[in-house]
DNA sequence: TAATTTAATGCAAATTTATTCATATAATTT
DNA sequence: AAATTATATGAATAAATTTGCATTAAATTA
């Protein structure tokens, strides 16, 4: 159904807030936010949001999102971007994107990137299946997203 | 048995190198260096050594190591990994940090870096003796030279 | 609008992981 | 050295997680 952005969000809200060792626990912490599916849908969900099930110290375990930028729509254009081709996925760290690819792909992608000359992006540097996009000064990560998907969706 | 500090060795090891995505898959790994153990026991070891299991983007999922390795943890700086080896220097620009290598060995000791699939790194990009580490935002120098200490003053 | 495709989800089975209990080995104490 | 205590481990089992299949709802296309 339609809740599924939404249950996500507030997924990453309680895991965010507070220690959950298990499906279940967080099973009932939804419940109490009127949010019903079922441990099945949680799994899936999880998978999606890369939450990691860590060990902690007194014993216990943990589930963990994956460190801050990552969820960035996580259904969103950059799926549809990944999806297809030698793209697989693109994160941020700061000023910069690092743009992963399948091997040897990543100069050739590059190059589709600076040619298509937007002002954007000042530059980058390829390596084997690794780009590093460096962006024009106040260029958000939106805007990074919304170009790589307009760049690369139309040969599909 | 008194073998566990050595498996316990070996496993970080084995984690460190390959992506493991069930701890069947992991009990096969050590049988091949003839460690024989139940599956059991693993579950425990991974416990102790508060290894995560995680989902990868292309549906499947790897243990992880914990990215602080306390457990060998040498305060040594960076010319005891620098010191014998073809890393040569370690520098920062900002955010990045610029590895120096032998001619040649930049794309290896990249891989390496690489596989150790710790979490503070988002991407490496290898030259032919220069390697740029992009680190994930809020990471600081000092994770970043102690991560590569570990990674290469254990074995080598 | 009807037909078709796609996405989301529950249920139940399969798989994977964690734990309980029993036992053996090593370490410590008396 | 014997007795006691702590640690490590396997076998079996319990608990937790993942997945195949079926179904329904939503979106897309004809």
């Amino acid at each position: 159904m339609k809740n599924k952005r939404n249950r996500l969000q507030v997924i990453t809200e309680i895991l965010r807030s507070s220690v959950v060792g298990s499906q279940e626990d967080l099973l009932r912490l939804l419940s109490e936010r009127k949010l019903n599916v079922t441990q099945a849908t949680l799994s899936r969900d999880l998978k999606l949001l890369k939450v990691a099930k860590t060990p902690l110290t007194n014993g216990t375990y943990k589930y963990v999102l994956p460190s801050i930028t990552k969820t960035i729509s996580p259904q969103g254009t950059y799926n549809h971007l990944t999806s297809h081709g030698a793209v697989l996925s693109i994160e941020f760290s700061g000023q910069l994107a690092v743009v992963k690819t399948k091997p040897g792909y990543a100069s050739a992608i590059a190059w589709d990137i600076d040619n298509k000359g937007s002002v954007e992006i000042l530059g980058t540097i390829a390596g084997d299946d690794t780009i590093l996009i460096i962006p024009r000064e106040g260029v958000s990560r939106e805007q990074i997203l919304e170009l790589m998907d307009v760049t690369f969706s139309e040969e599909k």
